[in-house]
DNA sequence: CTTGGGACCTGGCTGC
DNA sequence: TGCAGCCAGGTCCCAA
C-alpha cells in the first residue's frame, strides 16, 4: 500500500517528465474518485494548466500548477500512477493527457482512492502533523506530542495528524527496530526509547525510498517496475516467520483492525 | 480534546 | 467447481 516512501518514490520518478509540462486534456472514467470540484468544473480548469512543480506531503502528491490552484492526489490503498503504458491498463480511472505527448495514468482497483482541484491545498493536507524526514521532526518534537496519547503507539503512529505519512508497514518496522510493542501507551515511552523510535522511523523510511518502496500488493513505480523495500521487511506481513533477531515466532494481532506484526521477544 | 468502531471499496483467499 | 463470507488498510465520520 502506498505510504510516505512509496509516495515519494512515485513524486521522484514522475518529476523529471511532468514538471513544466501543460495538461493538454483530462478523461474520468470514475468520477466518485474526483471529489472536488464537480467533475465537468475539474476537467476545465485543469485543461491548460502548466505543472510548477511536484511536491509530496505525507501520503498526498500535490502538482502546483500555473494557475495557483493544486491537484492533490492520494492513492489510498490501490492507486497507481502510471506514465504512458504500453498496454491499456484494468481498472483505469482517469487519464491526463499533456503537451508532449504524454499520458498519466491513474489505476485504481479498490476505488478508495481520491483526487481535488483546490485553491487551497491546506483545506485537503492542513490537519496533517509533522513530516518525520523533515530537518525540524527532531527526537524532541515526538516526545512532546507523544505525551498528549494513551492509545497504543501503533494507532498513533498511524494517525496522520500526530505524524504524516506512516503507514501500517512501516508503523510495524519502526516499533521491531525501536523494540516497543505495538500496544504500549503512548505516554508511557521512556526518552530512550524515543529516541530509538524517533531513529527507527527515520531509518526505516529512508531505506524504504532507497528502495523505490514496497511492492506487496498493488504498488508499482510510474514506468511499471516495482519496488523491492518489500524485501527489507524484518516482521511486516511476516506473520508464524523467525524474527531476524531472536528466532521467535513473529506474531499477529489486531490493533485497530489493522494487522500489526511484532517479536514478542525483543519487542516490549 | 482524544479514543475507538464502523463504513467505504473490490479482488483474493478460505472453507464448505 | 461454486460461492458465501472474510480479509486487506488509508481515511472519514460519528459517538462516547
Amino acid at each position: 500500500m502506498p505510504e510516505l516512501p512509496e509516495v515519494e518514490t512515485i513524486k521522484n520518478e514522475l518529476s523529471p517528465y511532468v514538471v513544466g509540462r501543460q495538461f493538454t486534456g483530462v478523461t474520468v472514467y470514475d468520477a466518485k474518485l474526483v471529489r472536488q470540484p464537480p467533475v465537468e468544473e475539474f476537467r476545465r480548469k485543469l485543461e491548460g494548466q502548466r505543472i510548477t512543480s511536484l511536491d509530496r506531503r505525507g501520503k498526498y502528491l500535490i502538482f502546483h500548477l500555473s494557475g495557483g490552484e493544486a491537484l492533490i492526489i492520494h492513492l489510498r490503498m490501490s492507486g497507481v500512477l502510471l506514465l504512458h503504458p504500453e498496454q491499456p491498463e484494468k481498472y483505469t480511472r482517469v487519464v491526463f493527457q499533456l503537451d508532449n505527448g504524454s499520458q498519466l495514468v491513474f489505476t485504481d482497483r479498490r476505488r478508495l482512492g481520491a483526487i481535488w482541484l483546490v485553491e487551497n491545498e491546506q483545506a485537503i493536507v492542513g490537519k496533517l502533523g509533522p513530516e518525520p524526514l523533515a530537518p525540524e521532526f527532531t527526537s524532541e518534537t515526538l516526545a512532546e506530542r507523544l505525551q498528549k496519547h494513551r492509545a497504543p503507539i501503533k494507532a498513533v503512529l498511524l494517525d496522520q495528524a500526530f505524524i504524516a505519512g506512516i503507514g501500517n508497514m512501516y508503523a510495524d518496522e519502526a516499533l521491531f527496530a525501536a523494540k516497543i510493542h505495538p500496544l504500549r501507551e503512548a505516554n508511557t515511552l521512556a526518552p530512550r526509547e524515543i529516541q530509538n523510535l524517533h531513529h527507527a522511523i527515520r531509518d526505516v523510511l529512508w531505506s524504504a525510498i532507497s528502495s523505490k518502496g514496497a511492492s506487496v500488493d498493488t504498488y508499482k513505480r510510474p514506468d511499471g517496475e516495482l519496488g523491492t523495500a518489500q524485501f527489507n521487511f524484518r516482521v511486516a506481513h511476516l506473520a508464524g516467520k523467525p524474527c531476524p533477531t531472536c528466532g521467535a515466532t513473529i506474531q499477529r494481532l489486531a490493533i485497530r483492525n489493522r494487522g500489526s506484526y511484532f517479536c514478542l521477544n525483543c519487542q516490549s
